[in-house]
DNA sequence: AATAAAATTTAGACTAGCCTAAATTTTATT
DNA sequence: AATAAAATTTAGGCTAGTCTAAATTTTATT
């Protein structure tokens, strides 16, 4: 059985691994799900020895294929949950994310399997990230962040970076959502803020560090 | 904090305490929770110690009103849960009960409270027991087992005693469900066996055995 | 290459809950 | 009322997961 600690452990280092390095490192675990590397150290072994992780003494860890199930599929349970509580429920998408964490870790495959039904078959949760399927897979993801375009494209936002309430509170009264067209007017050479037009009507200027935060896709 | 296991053991001595006597033994208490009776006593300490239960050695345990404010929270979010499963999840009545007894852990006001929205305020749950309000108000059961009554008698069914999946499913083979209207048309002498008429149409013999776990009001 | 700093692991201890076995208290029976 | 049986509690131990402090290993810097 998977305790809820254990797939806690498997979804930080999935997180971790996703995008950057091949390996994690004991600390970036621990800072990630605020526990002390000494705490880390003694599960790693105990994942290691069910073979959920690939993990030598100093060397950092990775998920074996077992592990990357798992991990994927506490991703996949949160996202699904995530998107029912904001279409079913009328959750903010700030507000989803600390329910979900304690929904992923329900126990039935039909139960899921029923939400998934229940929501049409979404392939990617309210912050626009992707939901992987029963089997693990994922749709891989081809947005980029909105810093790296150039005055007169035209976008459409399709994620976030940072999950945080406080970025998506700003992006909501901002009025900036999930399928919404973006237009490059002008990147201010003084501190690269960008002034973007919003669905051909409102124009606004976000930091660079906003922009960093926003994932587009070309129109 | 309330602990999933504190949460049980305060369930668990509710629902023993809820038709019977006013005090529940810790054997009774062990057998519930398939757990032993040292262990039992441990947490019995522990549930004093915080003020939800009264308990002095060897007497016996009743919950205190924090205690049973807990209590009947679980019992609101079990059976909530349990409604949402069936009606907005395809579920059967006898397929419910395991997942309920994960969800009913999960801490969120705002999650119930939307929930219990979307279901448009439910007072009953699948099997026919009450759903305790925000502030543990229960709806007083005044339906009767159905081997109380005498031939001739037009009665409708209001819930079950037994919640086992197996008499569950009996009932629906049987053609038996919630709101339907049963007339008795005999009582067996020989074992106390009844004959009865389901909604006017199909008559079916049941056990006694059946018919007191089977919750009836007169129409 | 040697050493200092940082990262990681080990040692030893703690808590929540559980267990078995032994001791104690209550209840039932003679 | 005395004793046997049943119920309950205590004592002592176990596991999962956490922690601090100390020891070890790796990495960075001189």
């Amino acid at each position: 059985m998977n305790s809820h600690t254990e797939e806690n452990y498997l979804k930080a280092i999935y997180k971790l691994i996703e995008h950057d390095t091949d390996v994690v490192t004991t600390n970036a675990i621990a800072d990630k799900i605020k526990t002390k590397a000494a705490s880390v150290s003694d599960m790693l072994k105990k994942l290691a020895d069910k073979k959920l992780i690939n993990y030598q003494k100093y060397q950092g860890v990775s998920l074996t294929p077992k592990g990357q199930k798992v991990a994927l599929n506490i991703i996949r349970k949160h996202r699904l949950w995530e998107m029912f509580l904001v279409e079913k429920l009328d959750f903010k998408w700030d507000e989803v994310h600390d329910v979900a964490e304690q929904l992923e870790h329900i126990h039935s495959d039909k139960l899921i399997a029923e939400i998934d039904k229940f929501l049409n078959y979404p392939k990617v949760d309210p912050h626009g990230d992707p939901i992987p399927d029963v089997n693990g897979k994922l749709q891989l993801q081809k947005s980029k962040s909105l810093s790296n375009f150039s005055t007169g494209d035209i976008l459409v936002i399709t994620g976030v970076v940072d999950h945080s309430p406080a970025f998506l509170r700003y992006l909501d009264k901002s009025g900036l959502a999930l399928g919404f067209e973006i237009k490059i007017k002008e990147i201010i050479e003084f501190d690269k803020s960008l002034q973007i037009m919003i669905n051909k009507k409102n124009t606004l200027f976000i930091s660079l560090e906003v922009a960093k935060n926003i994932l587009v896709i070309t129109k």
